[in-house]
RNA sequence: GCGUCGGUAGCUCAGCGGUAGAGCACUCGGUUUACACCCGAGCGGUCGGCGGUUCGAAACCGUCCCGACGCACCA
């Protein structure tokens, strides 16, 4: 076989076809139709098969379905969308689950409110249980754990499905055969084995200390989940007596007086100096206190001498441990004075005074114990007001208590320097998207106060893996646990009982108890990369997923996903989980406040899906660059909607007019068909330059300015030459021209608008766009290396010839005598090339003069109309 | 108190050493075989203040002011 002419080698993979363009194309259910499309074709499947190098792999945050979505959320989640969709048109094997956090606290909350009823866990199962019909907030009924469990897995269920509908409306390019959960058992095998592992090398223990306690969900919460707020106070001078006479200190916690164990100066305070080493006793209740000395105690603070209470706050809790402090604690689980009168107020005196305080609230305690300081005389002063800050739970409404109880806690560097090196220096082997969130990480973890408290006081949520074995009388021997084998895992102590027991043995002495308690959300939602990518189950696919390539979240949740995250890989991996961290930007409202529920400022996603469209939201999504706050404006969406009606219009002419004659470069030949896509060429290189980099703002910019010039200006210029019935060597080069540039734009755009490019595609082209390859100089041919400068020139002269009839205030179709075009000679002869092309889009039927300028800048046009138009009346 | 980011047209932002840019809004004009979910033209800025470096500063350095956020502070 001998070719005498070779064939043009083709550029592009995907095929051809001919083309059927509707004669009326709309935006309106694009969303439906591709996204079913989409699912039905396994678009998004990742190729198992492929080689690490080959894989991009992402870790996205697994939204908590509990709760609502705003904006915000919807830009987030397109972020990754973005990168993701690059990636694959690049030829990556894309891995990208979603997940779903499910488990946890606000999954309870809403079931309580859903269903009105709350967890009992002394109840017995009610296999016929079935929820009250209209729930009553204030009579929740109290039902059995394991009743109110199938009721979360119920409801959950539903609200995922809500989600998934929404993030396929949303057009993520997500491969939902890898979905998972934080509460399946995927993630409960994941927990409970990295907790036994964890546990086995001594980076997770059990210790009972003060602890931060949230009164209303009457749980212990984590240092990350804190959130210092304003709160209403009052300071109240309290005598405290002597020897020497009476000693005032300052509180707002007048309540705690019967629990303070220690007064306290600096060493250096002169006025305190002498009563170091002695005595005071408390007003009302009398009880005997030592004065002792400490650092930490700040004399310009107050009077200079502060009570410690254990616990009031933090600083209390270092004093406790740093002087060998006794424990009082005074306020119990449900934040109510102890009812029972403890032992050291239990003098005559003491005792009369608390029984006042029993079972009372901190808030009446209060005003119980300054009535009585008002009666004995021992306050001093009136109370002054005072805005002080507390420590609250983020979910929470009432200032947290501390209270002594028995917590799981993972080491995280909060209490050794050589940890928190550790965890910085994987961080720093993280490229962080914007870099500067990376301070936010350091500061962070240079601030921890303590270690990671893991287990919380709920139900819904993955089990600790152990049990402990009681002693003869009943006892928990809480040193040594009873623990399962990783193989049985997972297990649900409650229900079943340790290897070598009976069920029967259950609390009984001699037997077992199972461990109450349920791992925090973010411990789970900690190892979503080991979870979704089959650590234990499928080592095969880990091994071509992690590290991961890419996170994504928005800033808020630095401190805890992405730290957890960190802590658990290094211990586990040793390795970061992650070889970049892209972290978002919130969308705020007009007066760039922060969209929460209570403000009521929260604008409902599928409101403006439905509204503008998936391509458009998306489209003001990418705008966001990684790491800025942007206000919410809805009149930007409308903005992306009309790119993506001028991508329907735009090609439904192009499409519609050249057909599909040719991708063929070989038949480019007029000047001004070389030089856009010389300048297209330019477009390609930084489009990808800047997804490379992360960029997917300026690559959708460079992009989106290139398609605007292409319709107002080229599309014009030579679409008479293109439609010539005649055709001719001139009309092929513009068809061809047009057919490739619209090639490689609707490839440009598809990781933005997903869903109007796919459908521009499907008029031509076999196959998803989305598995097209992204556009490279190639696919331009000989005419990527076109000098772009006559493009830019010729839309000079146009917008010159445009702006004569503007001002002229005549139409565009009025006709020209005389157009002169002056200009330096090099950019004049782009222009002159084009100058049939000028003609016929300027309707110039007169004399078209070039005038070269040496002197000259740039191009300049002068223009005489054909006939005066009448001037416009007013 | 420590730290980070930002202050450019009415609004949202780009530009980050070489003649101030885009979109929206606004004003004026046009029109219906790609697009009224449209097209064209225009108006609009001592680039937060002051000082310095430089032939040249919106950009680099110093300093101050303003805003947002993170951490710490919780007597």
């Amino acid at each position: 076989m001998t070719a005498t002419t070779p064939e043009p080698e083709s550029t592009t993979t995907s095929a051809r076809r001919d083309v059927v363009v509707p004669d009326k194309a709309v935006l309106e259910g694009l969303e439906a139709t591709w996204s079913e499309r989409w699912k039905n074709d396994g678009t998004y499947t990742f190729d198992r098969s492929s080689a690490r190098e080959d894989v991009y792999s992402i870790d996205t945050p697994p939204p908590t379905v509990s709760g609502s979505l705003h904006v915000g959320h919807v830009f987030s989640y397109t972020h990754p969308d973005l990168i993701a969709r690059y990636q694959r048109m690049t030829g990556k094997s894309v891995f990208y689950p979603m997940g779903w956090d499910d488990n946890g606290l606000p999954t309870e909350r809403r079931v309580q409110n859903y269903f009105g009823v709350r967890c009992d866990p002394s109840l017995p199962y009610d296999a016929d249980f079935t929820p009250p019909e209209k729930p009553d907030a204030k009579k929740q009924v109290p039902i059995s754990r394991p009743n109110f469990i199938e009721l979360c897995e119920q409801l959950v269920e539903e609200d995922e499905q809500v989600f998934e509908s929404l993030w396929r409306t949303l057009g993520l390019s997500v491969d939902w055969a890898e979905n998972y959960t934080t509460i399946g058992p995927k993630a409960q095998k994941v927990s409970q084995t990295a907790f036994l592992r964890n546990y086995a090398r001594g980076e997770a223990y059990l210790q009972e200390a003060p602890t931060l306690w949230d009164v209303t969900f009457q749980t212990a919460v984590a240092q990350a989940e804190l959130e210092a707020r304003e709160y209403p106070g009052a300071y109240h001078r309290i005598s405290f007596h002597s020897a020497s006479g009476p000693l005032f200190i300052e509180t707002t916690r007048p309540e705690l007086i019967p629990s303070v164990v220690a007064l306290i100066a600096h060493p250096d305070d002169e006025r305190y100096q002498s009563l170091f080493g002695t005595t005071a006793t408390s007003p009302v209740f009398g009880v005997e206190i030592p004065v002792v000395a400490h650092p930490a105690a700040e004399m310009d603070k107050g009077s200079g001498l502060v009570m410690c209470c254990t616990f009031g706050d933090l600083t209390d809790v270092m004093w406790w441990r740093e002087l060998n402090l006794p424990v009082r604690t005074l306020i119990g689980r449900d934040g109510r004075m102890l009812r029972e009168t403890p032992e050291w107020l239990s003098g005559e005196r003491a005792a009369a005074a608390y029984e006042e305080l029993k079972g009372k609230t901190t808030f009446s305690a209060r005003e119980a114990v300054v009535a009585a300081l008002r009666e004995s005389g021992d306050l001093d002063g009136e109370p002054k007001p005072t805005q002080r800050m507390a420590n609250f739970y983020e979910k929470g409404d009432k200032p947290l208590e501390i209270v002594a109880t028995r917590q799981w806690y993972i080491r995280n560097g909060g209490r050794e320097a050589d940890v928190r090196a550790e965890m910085l220096e994987r961080a720093d082997e993280v490229i962080w998207i914007p870099a500067h969130m990376k301070h936010r990480y350091d500061n962070w973890v240079g601030g921890l106060n303590g270690d990671w408290l893991v287990s919380r006081q709920r139900f819904f949520g993955i089990a600790f893996p152990v049990w402990y074995p009681l002693d003869d009388a009943g006892e928990p021997d809480y040193d040594h646990p009873l623990l399962p084998r990783e193989d049985a895992l997972p297990v649900d102590p409650s229900t079943q009982a340790p290897e070598g027991f009976e069920e029967s043995q259950r609390g009984k002495p001699g037997g077992f108890v199972g461990d109450p308690d349920v791992m925090d959300t973010w411990a789970t939602s900690s190892l979503s990369p080991q979870i979704a990518g089959g650590w234990l189950d499928d080592e095969d696919l880990f091994g071509r997923v992690f590290p991961y390539d890419l996170c994504t979240h928005a800033h808020d949740i630095i401190r805890t996903w992405l730290f957890s995250r960190v802590v658990r890989a290094h211990f586990e991996q040793h390795a970061a989980p992650w070889t970049h961290a892209m972290i978002s930007g919130f969308i705020v409202d007009p007066d760039r406040k922060k969209m929460s529920k209570s403000k009521g400022n929260v604008v409902v996603p599928t409101e403006i899906l439905e509204k503008y469209g998936a391509d458009a939201v998306r489209w003001r999504a990418a705008l966001g660059r990684p790491g800025a706050d942007s206000p919410f404006d809805e009149s930007q969406m409308k903005v992306g909607r009309r790119l993506a009606m001028k991508v329907l219009n735009a090609s439904k002419f192009v499409l519609g007019n050249v057909g599909a004659s040719s991708l063929d470069h070989f038949a480019v030949s007029s000047p001004i068909d070389c030089a856009l896509l010389g300048r297209l060429e330019v477009v390609v290189r930084r489009a990808t330059e800047a997804f490379e980099a992360y960029d997917y703002t300026t690559a959708l910019e460079v992009t989106e300015k290139f398609f605007w010039e292409f319709c107002d200006d080229y599309l014009e210029l030579v679409k008479e030459r293109a439609y010539d019935e005649d055709g001719g060597l001139a009309t092929e080069s513009a068809r061809a021209a047009l057919a490739i540039a619209l090639h490689v734009q609707l490839r440009l755009l598809a990781p933005f608008m997903p869903y109007v490019t796919e459908e521009v595609w499907s008029w031509w082209q076999e196959g998803s766009i989305h598995r097209a390859s992204w556009p490279t100089s190639a696919d331009l041919g000989a005419a990527a290396a076109a000098d772009p400068s006559a493009i830019s020139a010729v839309a000079t002269a146009l917008m010159g010839v445009r702006g004569a009839k503007s001002k002229a205030k005549v139409s565009m179709k009025a006709e020209l005598s005389r157009v002169e075009i002056s200009g330096p000679p090099a950019l004049l002869a782009g222009v002159e090339a084009a100058a049939d092309d000028l003609r016929r889009a300027g309707k110039i039927t007169g004399d078209l003069v070039f005038t070269p300028d040496a002197n000259a800048q740039e191009i300049s046009v002068s223009a005489e109309l054909a006939e005066v138009a009448a001037p416009a009346t007013s």
